[in-house]
DNA sequence: CTAAATTAATTGGCGTACAAACTATTATCG
DNA sequence: CGATAATAGTTTGTACGCCAATTAATTTAG
């Protein structure tokens, strides 16, 4: 009789899986702010530095594979990473369309100091890794169903 | 004798929690652009909306409680809601420093057609409800997370 | 072999996101 | 009461993130 709230609302905030994935992802990549900031690297550019240190040489094209990128937002996060003197951007020789990736020795010895990063985020959550290996997995799902049929 | 590479690496991309956390967030925004479009909202705005359904008044102080959000992130943002006809934004009469933002005919009108749009993404994306609750419930826990002791 | 199509990056535009500086208003305290 | 501090928004600067248009190089096809 009274049509006063819905007993669920479909569009409550705090029941978006959307809005719950948004938050998260800000608030973890909150916490890399300070531990990459002594090194002068953003997070997208941690990323792209991850990437590197796993796969080195990598395109642009490649590189935006990899972390599920535009070529519009890899440009120029890639010569900010060349300004910090962190990697080399070269015209592939093979193919001179593309870009040839690679670290400067800057770049590499960065990888020792950014293996100290990793535990202290996860010491700074106060997780169980078996709940953030869930975690993971499950994200993985969503990322897996985000590609799906249509 | 040979160290070649570590049988687990620390810093592989598909490892980090961080890294699915972005590509899951951007992935499920990606599925709402369509969506959104017509209505000439981002999803940012859309949760700004879905904040206003379920609250309205709020000042901007509020709805960066509720989203999250910098003020100056917000302030942009709710000028473009406002443009698109959808809220409006004063002065608040007991406090001049405080802005109330209040939904236009044409913004509560909008609800409606927003309720169909949880729906057809929990279609698209093709995961059981269960699992999205779930998966909702590990996000709040990460979220709590961050704003733990330090 | 050359014109057309494809591919790889770059560039420009718009909208977040976050930090810092600034403005206006209100609250507090001597 | 009046100076000071605190608060709410706005503005500016930097860096994504995505789209569309452009440029340069390589393929493909005729």
């Amino acid at each position: 009789m009274e049509p006063v709230t819905e007993p669920t609302d479909l569009l409550a905030l705090d029941r978006q899986v959307c809005f719950a994935l948004s938050i998260a992802s800000r608030s973890v990549i909150g916490l890399y702010r300070p531990l990459l900031q002594p090194f002068g690297l953003t997070h997208p550019q941690y990323l792209a530095m991850l990437a590197l240190w796993q796969h080195e040489p990598l395109s642009v094209k490649e590189l935006g594979e990899l972390l599920q990128l535009d070529p519009g937002t890899l440009s120029p996060l890639l010569k900010r990473l060349q300004a910090l003197g962190y990697i080399n951007r070269e015209r592939d020789s093979k193919d001179e369309r593309a870009l040839c990736v690679t670290l400067t020795p800057a770049g590499r010895e960065l990888r020792a100091e950014a293996e100290k990063i990793p535990p202290a985020i996860v010491a700074r959550l106060g997780m169980s890794l078996e709940e953030l290996q869930d975690l993971h997995q499950a994200l993985t799902r969503v990322i897996a169903a985000t590609r799906g049929t249509a």
